[in-house]
DNA sequence: TTGTAGGCGTTATCAC
DNA sequence: GTGATAACGCCTACAA
């Protein structure tokens, strides 16, 4: 009786008007499919791009477009035990970073059937893998993204793949397999903006550090480390101070400097809040910017181009990144026709901003 | 055949060992059920809360706790026709109260089944409505939340009652019903501000609007007419200038302010990011501040307090809004025992925070 | 209060 | 290449 009950329903309408074997519910591949005169399989296949006829699969599509057919997410997910969904990773702060990256991967997945969980998970914590596990056995994502300082524990991309999860890895260097991997090129480019202020000819250059245990921090430093030794300066470990990529310690770590009894006449701060901290610090000493002091920092943070003097910076590609990983991450559900996953880079080049707060060094106190 | 295959199988291993029916498969209720002796449904019920005698319930309980037993959100979403996620709706733009409302949402579902998922639309797009209303077919969230502009609009309320789908509306007054709504005393807020300001000395006060068509510029505006009345000052159309929100649209506005034949002692922003604007047009005109110029705002902004001065401003409690929303939108799976949806509040307060660039009117320039 | 049968909309398996 | 039938894991309706 129940087999019966649909078909003769579905003759009298479906084939004429298209609509839904209930009143109220929504068209499912058997009304595709009757309507199309195929199976749900072929259906199916056709949902999936799977090999078959020309022919069969353009009589498929034409239904669906007809109909308005949109599948369900839902049962998808139940028969693939995936979910359509990526999930992004964040440490718990209140970086503008991370939403820059978000922006990058929405606008990514924005015409896909994918949607963009975040979860925030605390580094700190000692449940930390216990909580991605959990989170990801409950979401079965299409796959997870991980932000830095995330990014860098070898043991998430583990568990990952005992969990058979597809992820990426972000960062500031490579830090797992190509297709796993997206990153940018900070030690290069924070070469490249010390080779800028030395030749504006600065030879004092105060560092501000990034925490400790950040590869980025490594990184940024590394790059400056290397400029100094390629412009043949030394390197005055009195000149580089702590920071914690927090406004406040660029405010502690510019006081120091500023206090200390030679100065420098630049500043590189390895991010921007922490540059706009420095900035403050030297307002309150009744520095003129940049003609006293220049300072220079690393992001491309909205707030580099509020703080006066705007400042001088490296734009951090991060929404380009974020936009990567998401295509890395699935590429057939992503990627057009004529792309290839193998195709896509991994490395992201930062850019040099220049604005205000860097600016040739005095007569008197170059050297 | 298919009917026995899989007792005889359970009968010798999960009464004694919890073992998944199939090797590398997740448990099941079915297998839950087996190994507490009651039946698949009696399970789903204790899963869903429903009533029932507590000794079974206490049975049933310790079997999901022995057997780590994680209920498929995938399938239940299917059964329930309903995603276990809460949708949050932004207007496409780099506002960092998005990203804070947003963290006081995952703050309130951090330990609850549900996800977050960020969908940001165009609020100029003609599409506008279907984009949402594709979005909400799909994913079928257990409900949407809406900010600012987009809450403003009732036709994406009316859709939602429409595709029963449940929702809350955020803003600087209530839009929609009480359990619908989250809203700010925008209003009464700016006029506390302008009041101190007034009782600084100052009786030349500056106003920059927030866009037109954005309620919480008007109710920002009133609040300010309604203080300068209060007070018994006249309002000056040639004061008020327009502005978008934006950084760039507050340096023009504090040109035009700072520019005029008589510029007022104080310019109140009716946002943080034209507020900084501001503040970069009175240090390009080699202001000295708050002497020669005091500014407030409103968001209270990461940039407020790395500006300089930092900005006295107002505190929108944004993130409080979205953990708010979030337990008004599922109490039932965000609230705990003893709470009642009917106790949440709908309004927030917003506060003042003083900083250094409000200062008082010199004596000279006042009046 | 608890259990049984059937359905949610899709994909997988394995014939044809 | 395509189709019938059985999963996927849970919930609803109804019966006991």
């Amino acid at each position: 009786m129940d087999e019966k009950r649909k078909a003769p329903k579905l003759r009298d309408t479906a084939t004429v008007v298209p609509l839904p074997r209930k009143p109220g519910a929504a068209l499912t591949i058997t009304d595709v499919a009757e309507f199309a005169g195929v199976s749900k399989k072929t259906v199916s296949r056709v949902l999936n791009r799977e090999p078959m006829k020309a022919a069969t699969r353009a009589k498929v599509e034409a239904a669906i477009e007809t109909l308005g057919f949109v599948p369900n997410v839902q049962a998808r997910a139940l028969a693939f035990r995936k979910n359509f969904v990526i999930v992004l990773f964040i440490h718990d702060s209140t970086s503008p970073m991370a939403m820059k990256f978000q922006r990058g991967v929405l606008s990514a997945i924005a015409d896909s059937e994918l949607a963009l969980a975040v979860r925030p998970v605390d580094r700190e914590s000692p449940d930390l893998l216990a909580d991605i596990e959990t989170f990801l056995g409950r979401q079965k994502p299409m796959g997870a993204i991980f932000l830095p300082p995330l990014s860098e524990r070898d043991d998430i991309g583990e568990m990952c793949q005992r969990l058979n999860v597809r992820y990426v890895r972000v960062g500031s260097a490579p830090l797992d397999m190509m297709s796993r991997s997206v990153w940018s090129n900070d030690r290069d480019v924070v070469t490249a903006v010390v080779r800028d202020i030395v030749a504006r000819g600065h030879r004092r250059i105060g560092f501000v550090r990034g925490p400790s245990g950040f590869r980025s921090a490594r990184e940024r430093e590394a790059g400056f480390r290397q400029a100094l030794q390629a412009a043949g300066l030394p390197v005055d470990e009195a000149l580089m101070v702590d920071g914690h990529y927090s406004f406040e310690s660029g405010v502690s770590a510019g006081a120091a400097l500023l206090d200390a009894p030679h100065p420098p006449t630049v500043i590189f701060a390895s991010n921007d809040s922490m540059a706009a901290g420095v900035t403050r610090a030297a307002h309150q000493r009744g520095l003129s910017l940049p003609r006293d002091l220049s300072i220079v920092g690393f992001d491309d943070n909205p707030v580099a181009q509020q703080i006066w003097p705007s400042l001088t910076t490296v734009h951090w590609p991060i929404a380009e990144m974020g936009a990567l990983a998401a295509r890395k991450l699935v590429p057939d559900m992503l990627l057009g026709a004529g792309e290839d996953a193998a195709d896509l880079p991994s490395m992201v080049e930062s850019t040099i901003i220049p604005r205000e707060s860097l600016g040739d060094a005095k007569q008197g106190k170059s050297e």
